[in-house]
DNA sequence: AGGTGCGCCTGGAGGC
DNA sequence: TGCCTCCAGGCGCACC
């Protein structure tokens, strides 16, 4: 499912189910998302106060007193539920619950490509999922930085977007949107834009992100924010899963699909060049 | 270094 | 109603 966007609402969902308050209870009702669940998980944080909560990518981290970290990943279906007072009845898809004092998380999770893991301060910068992630597309994107990690890939553009090691947080849907208005076409080769591109690339990328946050994400299937809430985003998709649709932007083009490793772009043949 | 395809899972949509 | 195939927001891996 989520993308940046997604990851960003959840994760602000979760904050204001736990900020500041402790962990009293934990349970994993299987051992395994996608992987096993970190030995001793529930009793890791079982007790535990959440001093922050930050995102990384597509990572949420939750900074927990005594220097542990619990990193979710919400894979494709993955989603978390807040709600006030106590646990309701468990669903088919509800791995892992949490109560406070006040309230209680869900995280559910259909396909279970979700993970988690808990890793102490010192182990951060090493950690396998995070050590290799590239740009934050909100605070480090620059015409100097993406031209950087750009610079002689003979791969597309959209897989060079799609690369978490040169920029972390996009998925298929927000590299569509970011190409459509900055008016590239996916199958460019990412190493040949012009500066101007790059330009308009690293306008809107954190544009069309800051804009999915603000409408709480896309919700296609699985995703809703935290709080129950759809995420209303879909709505100003231009191009994604618009197939044969006119654009809305020059109204001639007919929005068009190609599958780049077994994955559909959407491009406005008019727009994109 | 690139690509492609597959597997991990489940469920929804659409065809028959 | 059912059965079948295809497809899906991610990601890691084997293989060319």
């Amino acid at each position: 499912m989520p993308e940046l966007p997604e990851v960003e609402t959840s994760m602000r969902g979760l904050a204001s189910a736990i900020q500041g308050r402790e962990l009293k209870r934990v349970r994993a009702m299987r051992a395994d998302l996608r992987f096993p669940l970190p030995a001793g998980f529930s009793d890791r944080l079982q007790g535990r106060t959440v001093e922050g909560l930050e995102r990384r990518a597509k990572y949420i981290l939750v900074r927990l007193t005594g220097g542990l970290t619990w990193l979710i990943h919400l894979g494709m279906s993955g989603r978390l539920i807040v709600g006030k007072g106590h646990l309701p009845s468990l669903e088919k898809h509800d791995h892992v619950t949490i109560e406070t004092t006040s309230g209680y998380v869900i995280y559910q999770d259909a396909r279970r490509f979700g993970f988690m893991d808990l890793f102490e301060a010192r182990a951060e910068l090493s950690h396998p999922r995070l050590k290799d992630l590239g740009l934050e597309p909100l605070t480090d994107l620059s015409i100097s930085s993406l031209a950087s990690v750009l610079k002689g890939r003979s791969s597309s553009v959209k897989a060079a977007l799609l690369d978490q090691r040169l920029i972390a947080g996009l998925g298929n849907i927000y590299v569509s949107e970011a190409l459509f208005r900055a008016k590239v076409r996916p199958e460019r080769a990412a190493g040949m834009l012009t500066r101007s591109e790059i330009k308009r690339l690293v306008k809107a990328i954190p544009e069309v992100l800051a804009e999915a946050i603000k409408a709480g994400g896309s919700s296609l299937r699985d995703y809703r924010q935290p709080s129950g809430e759809l995420g209303y985003f879909k709505a100003s998709w231009a191009v994604y899963g618009r197939e044969g649709q006119a654009c809305i932007h020059c109204r001639k083009g007919v929005v068009a699909r190609v599958v780049q490793s077994g994955r559909s772009s959407f491009y406005c043949p008019k727009c994109q060049r």
